[in-house]
DNA sequence: TGGTGGTTTATTGTATACAATAACGGATGT
DNA sequence: ACATCCGTTATTGTATACAATAAACCACCA
């Protein structure tokens, strides 16, 4: 794990708070490393989002419920336009792959006797690599470049957003009704599916969600 | 100019040419600075997507009528979007801003014995003031930070695109009609409205681009 | 008291040397 | 002829020193 993953890492798992400060000359000091490393990652956490620029160093980004919102109206957007198109250009080996994701989804989900940690992990890869096929079904490479951004924020959310036994079998039927409208080649139908699936997500968020402070 | 807009201006202009291999070593040998900021210019430009990485090095990015299609697409989306919103959510400052914007386009349009590239530079900015008040009015702050990524490419092929008159009166034509209908709040109509303004340039630069090579 | 100027200090920007590594090419054996 | 190993070279990765700059602090004067 390079430094970069190890921010982000301490950022997602909270060890760096919302609002605190980062500076190059700190983080030399808690990673071990020189200036050079810590200027790139500074600069790749800046794209992703996760820290803002100050008018000296960064501070860790602070997401408010109405940031919560906006991200989440866009990856609708943007997932429901790639479920719609993957209707259209799919072929057998993304219907497959899609499948596979869900199998191992459904697995996993039904190994409770596992450790828990491995059992989430499995299933969080799965729910990645369904999304990542619709994508690829999709024939457009943009849009998966456009949604790494605004895929940051869900991840940060996912500690308890994965923690809920009814939500994650609802996503597989989720996903399940997504695929039967992809393979079937109706674009409304898997366009509708997918923003519902992803609404539902942003639902989820903002009930257990008490942050941003100022916002409604 | 910082080194990263220097190298970014090369590559507009074409410069650098789609293809060219860049490394460190030969870039700090072009612009007189040190590895470091070359770096950093790198690392920008390829969030940016004008260059894209090599097992060594990077090499200016190839864009094919087909990357044409799909970041057009994804651009309409976003943008009509956002016009969508602003129906909904803009002020009175917004209204005048977007005004405003579109006078200074007329302006410049009008004055056709002014020095050439001075009047299209008045031009593009007016145009960019335009889509900005759009996006400040949907108040969704990051589909703005979003679509400055899909926004890159149509910069490479502005050469041609902002050098026919007709094109230039239409696009004004578009902007008064999303004008109306965000102002009177009607959001279909704005987002159709912004959606047909995109793809009107996204036509364009399809008749005008011979590139890419293997695409249809 | 409150603001203005200058000095100190914190922090980033840049250059450069050296280390690590991946690509290249050529020699060798089959 | 062709693959494979090894040495060479091109290129990037990292550390670090020094320069530039912006922020913070403080003294001074109105």
């Amino acid at each position: 794990m390079n430094v970069y993953e190890k921010i982000k890492q301490a950022i997602v798992t909270g060890l760096y708070k919302p609002g605190h400060r980062l500076t190059e000359e700190s983080l030399t000091k808690d990673w071990e490393v020189s200036r050079t490393p810590i200027r790139e990652a500074l600069k790749q956490l800046e794209f992703d989002g996760l820290i803002t620029p100050l008018k000296r160093g960064f501070s860790v980004r602070v997401f408010s419920k109405e940031d919560v919102r906006q991200v989440y109206d866009l990856r609708a957007m943007l997932e429901s336009y790639a479920a719609g198109q993957a209707s259209i250009h799919r072929t057998n080996g993304h219907l497959e792959k899609m499948k596979q994701a869900n199998d191992s989804y459904e697995m996993a989900l039904e190994k409770q006797g596992q450790e828990h940690v491995e059992r989430i992990d499995a299933i969080v890869k799965a729910n990645h690599v369904f999304h990542d096929a619709v994508f690829e079904a999709s024939r457009n490479d943009h849009v998966r470049e456009l949604i790494s951004k605004v895929v940051v924020l869900p991840l940060i959310f996912r500690s308890f957003y994965w923690f809920d036994e009814k939500n994650l079998f609802y996503s597989l039927q989720n996903h399940h009704t997504i695929l039967r409208a992809v393979e079937s080649g109706d674009v409304e139908r898997a366009k509708a599916a997918m923003t519902e699936h992803i609404f539902r997500g942003r639902d989820y968020v903002l009930h257990y969600y008490e942050g941003g402070g100022t916002d409604d």
